[in-house]
DNA sequence: TATTAGTTTATATAAACAACTAACTTACGA
DNA sequence: TCGTAAGTTAGTTGTTTATATAAACTAATA
C-alpha cells in the first residue's frame, strides 16, 4: 500500500523497475546515475526486487579503459510470469501468450461465425488450458487481457455489435476463475496502446489510431497515456454525421455507413448480388477496373480522407496509424489516401500498420503487464515483434 | 526542489494547500483526518505554511455536543498576493486582476483596432502600472497570465490571425519586466480550464468548451487536465473540412467558413453591402424576419450542429459548454442549435456560457494561481464570480 | 468526567552521505 | 616480462538526517 510514509520507497521502485523494463541490461551503479539515486538506496531496492525474482543476473560487464570494477549486469527476469491476452471481434476470437516483457511466446486463433457467449467463453477456456499447460515460467499466470471491438468503461463492455455481453461481467468472471486481474479495453484504445508503447520512436507522446473495421474509432494517446473520455466514448469517429457530396437534401450520415469495412462490403455485395463476397473478390474486381467497384472504393477513399484530415485538426497528434485488414488487402486505398491528405497540405505524418492481427493483442499486454507491476503511470517501452509491420 | 528525499513532505504540502484551497475554512484536525495523515505532520505543515503567510486565521469554531476544545478555523491567505490576466484578440485587450484565491478584484477593457505590438505592450504597460499602484495585498504580484487567440506552444504563441507576435517572446518580455512568472495560453483552452476549475459541479473531469469568434475552437479537459496536442494543436476544429449541403461540386470547405462569428458577419455585410455592420444590425433584421439574414443565420444553425455533434462523438465529453458573443447577441441560434441536437439524439448536456469576456480571463488566473502555488497537478476549485452565469 | 483540538516527545523508516571493500586498468621500474 | 603502485569504478556497510507516525501530553470545551 502506498502510505505518505512510504510514498518514496514506492516511487524510486517504480522508478528502478522502469530502467529495468526500458533498457535490456543495465547495473546498479547505472540506475544510481540516471535516477540520480544514492547507490545504496538502489542496493536496497535493489535486493528487495532480487528476492522476489523479478530481476535476473547477466554476469560481469566490462570496465572502463581507466580500470575499475566490473559492474555486476542485470536485466528484468522476462521468466518471472506470462499474461494472456484476447482479442474479440465479428471474425472470432484471437490470443496472445506474451513474458511479463511484453515478449510473444504463442498465439492462437479460432473463427466464431455464429457464436453465443457461452460458445466464446468455452473457446478461451480451452486456450487458456493449452497456455497453462506450456508454461515455462517462475510464477506463472500473472494477468489476463481483452481487447473488444466495442465501447469499455471501467472494465465493462457498454456496447459490442458483436455478442450480447449484458448477461455477463468478464473481468468477475475470469479473476474468479483464475484468481488474477483481468482487464478489458476497446480495441482501437489497444491499437493506440500498441504503437505508443512498441513504437519505434521513444518520444511519440502524442498519436492517434484509426481502426477501420465493422465501425470506425480512434485511439487517443495523449502525453504518452489514453484518453478514453467520460464512459469510454471518446474516439466513436465513425458516428460523425455529414452531408453526403452532392446529396441535395438536409439529409445526413453516419461517416462509417460510406467507409467502414463492413459498409464497403456489405454495398459491394448488394451493388453484385452476391451475399457471400469477401475481401478478396472486392480486390479481385477493382484490380480488373470494374466501375462499380472503383467508384464504391473511390468514394470511400474521399470520405475516408476526410476524416481523417478532421481527426488530424481535431486531435493534433504528432503521428497518425492506420489499421485496417481492408487496406492491407487493397494497398491502392492506402496510397491514394495518403496522397489527397498531402495535397490537402496535412503535415502530420501517418503510416499504415501491417499484420494488423497482433496490434490489439499486444497492446492489451502492455497494458495487462503495466497493471501487474503497479507500473500504470510509467512509460514501459517494448520490443518490436518481428510480425508486425509498418508501411508509410 | 523535489528530490527523492523530501518527495512525501512536498505531496503532503500540496496536499494541504489543496484542501485550504478548495474548502472556504477548515482546521488543523479536520486537515489530519481528510488526508489521513497524522496530526503532528499537519501541525509542522502548518507551522511552515503559517510563517510564510500563506494561511489567515479565522478564530476559533464550534465544539460538538459532547464538548471538547474549540478548533483554530484556518483558511488560505487571498492577500497573500494577485496576479494579473490579459486577453488578447481581435476585439482588442482586456483585462483582469484577482487575489491568489481567484477572487475578482478588478477588471480594464480597451480596444484596439488597428494596432501594432508596440502599441499593445504599452497599453499592458499602463494597465499593469494601474493595478500596482492599487495593491493592497501582503507580497504583491506574483505572476502575469496571458490569454491568446491563437495556436500556443510552451507559453510562445505558434500563430494568431491578429498581431504579428513572431517578433517578441511576450513570456520573456513579462518575466523580465516584472521578475514574476509568465504564461501563455489558447483562448479556448483558458474557457475549458475555467468550466473545469470554477464549475459548479465538482465531479466533471472531462468536458470540452467550443468558443465561437473569429474562428472555430475546441478546449479539451480529459480527467481533469488540459489537452492540448502535439505543439499545442488540438482542438481547432474550425479547420474541420465538409462538403457543403446541396453543393454538387467536390470542394471541401472549412467549416469555420460557414459558422463563425467572423464569417457570418462578413457575410452579411457582403449581402447588404454595408461593410459597417455589426451583430446589432445582424440581430435586428434577423428579428424582422429578413429573409436574407434568416437563412444565413438558419445555414450557420444547420453547420454549428453537426460540427457540435461531431465534436462530441469524437471527445466524448461529460458536457459541452459554448462560448460565444454570437449567441449571446442571438439567443435564438443557441437554442435551435440545441434543439436540434436533442432532434439527434445527442444526450450530453450542453449549456452556454454567459459573460464571455470573462471566463477566458479566469481560465487564465487559475492556471497562473496553479502554478505559482506549485500546484500544477491538484485541482483547485475557485468560487463563481458573479458576473459570469450559464444557460442551458 | 468525557471529549475534542492541538503540541511535544519518542520512535521508525528510508534516503543520503561517507567510508569502506572489491575488482579492475594502466603505468612504470626492475 | 613480471611485479607492484596508483588510479578508477562497482558495490556494501555504518552513520546521519529528514520526516512521518505513535503515544503521551496540555488546553479547552459540554
Amino acid at each position: 500500500m502506498v502510505s505518505s510514509r512510504n510514498l518514496s520507497r514506492v516511487t524510486n521502485r517504480q522508478l528502478i523497475i522502469q530502467q529495468l523494463f526500458n533498457h535490456s541490461q543495465t547495473s546498479r551503479v547505472e540506475l544510481a546515475r540516471i535516477l540520480k539515486l544514492n547507490k545504496s538506496t538502489v542496493s536496497s531496492i535493489y535486493n528487495e526486487l532480487n528476492k522476489s525474482g523479478l530481476i535476473k543476473s547477466l554476469g560481469l560487464g566490462e570496465s572502463t579503459n581507466s580500470g575499475g570494477r566490473r559492474p555486476h549486469l542485470i536485466t528484468l527476469n522476462k521468466q518471472y510470469g506470462w499474461v494472456a491476452c484476447f482479442d474479440i471481434g465479428g471474425y472470432g476470437l484471437r490470443s496472445l501468450v506474451t513474458y511479463l516483457n511484453g515478449e510473444m511466446i504463442q498465439v492462437a486463433e479460432k473463427s466464431l461465425d455464429t457464436i453465443n457467449v457461452r460458445e466464446l467463453l468455452k473457446e478461451i477456456d480451452r486456450m487458456m488450458e493449452n497456455f497453462l499447460a506450456s508454461d515455462d515460467t517462475d510464477h506463472g499466470l500473472l494477468g489476463i487481457g481483452f481487447s473488444v471491438h466495442g465501447v469499455v468503461y471501467e472494465n465493462k463492455i457498454q456496447s459490442t455489435p458483436f455478442f450480447d455481453f449484458k448477461s455477463i461481467d468478464l473481468q468477475k468472471y475470469f479473476e474468479d476463475r483464475y484468481h488474477v486481474p483481468v482487464i478489458l479495453e476497446n480495441e482501437a484504445n489497444a491499437v493506440a496502446v500498441f504503437e505508443h508503447d512498441f513504437g519505434r520512436e521513444n518520444n511519440v507522446d502524442d498519436l492517434i489510431t484509426i481502426s477501420i473495421h465493422a465501425g470506425l474509432g480512434v485511439g487517443i494517446i495523449v502525453d504518452g497515456d489514453l484518453y478514453r473520455g467520460y464512459r469510454g466514448q471518446a474516439g466513436e469517429i465513425g458516428r460523425q454525421l455529414v452531408h453526403r457530396r452532392g446529396d441535395t437534401t438536409a439529409s445526413l450520415v453516419k461517416v462509417e455507413s460510406l467507409c467502414s469495412e463492413k459498409a464497403i462490403l456489405d454495398r459491394f455485395r448488394q451493388i453484385k448480388h452476391r451475399p457471400n463476397y469477401q475481401l478478396k473478390q472486392l480486390y479481385l474486381l477493382y484490380q480488373r477496373g470494374d466501375t462499380d467497384t472503383v467508384n464504391l472504393i473511390d468514394n470511400a477513399i474521399t470520405v475516408l480522407t476526410t476524416t481523417i484530415y478532421n481527426a488530424v485538426v481535431s486531435y493534433g497528434p504528432q503521428v497518425v496509424y492506420l489499421n485496417s485488414p481492408l487496406m492491407e488487402s487493397i494497398p491502392d486505398i492506402f496510397r491514394k489516401v495518403h496522397h489527397r491528405l498531402i495535397d490537402l497540405n496535412m503535415n502530420v505524418p501517418i503510416y499504415e500498420i501491417r499484420g494488423s492481427r497482433y496490434p490489439s493483442l499486444l497492446g492489451t499486454s502492455s497494458l495487462i503487464i503495466h497493471h501487474v507491476l503497479g507500473m500504470e503511470n510509467y512509460s514501459l517501452k517494448f520490443k518490436w515483434p518481428k510480425e508486425v509491420n509498418h508501411i508509410d
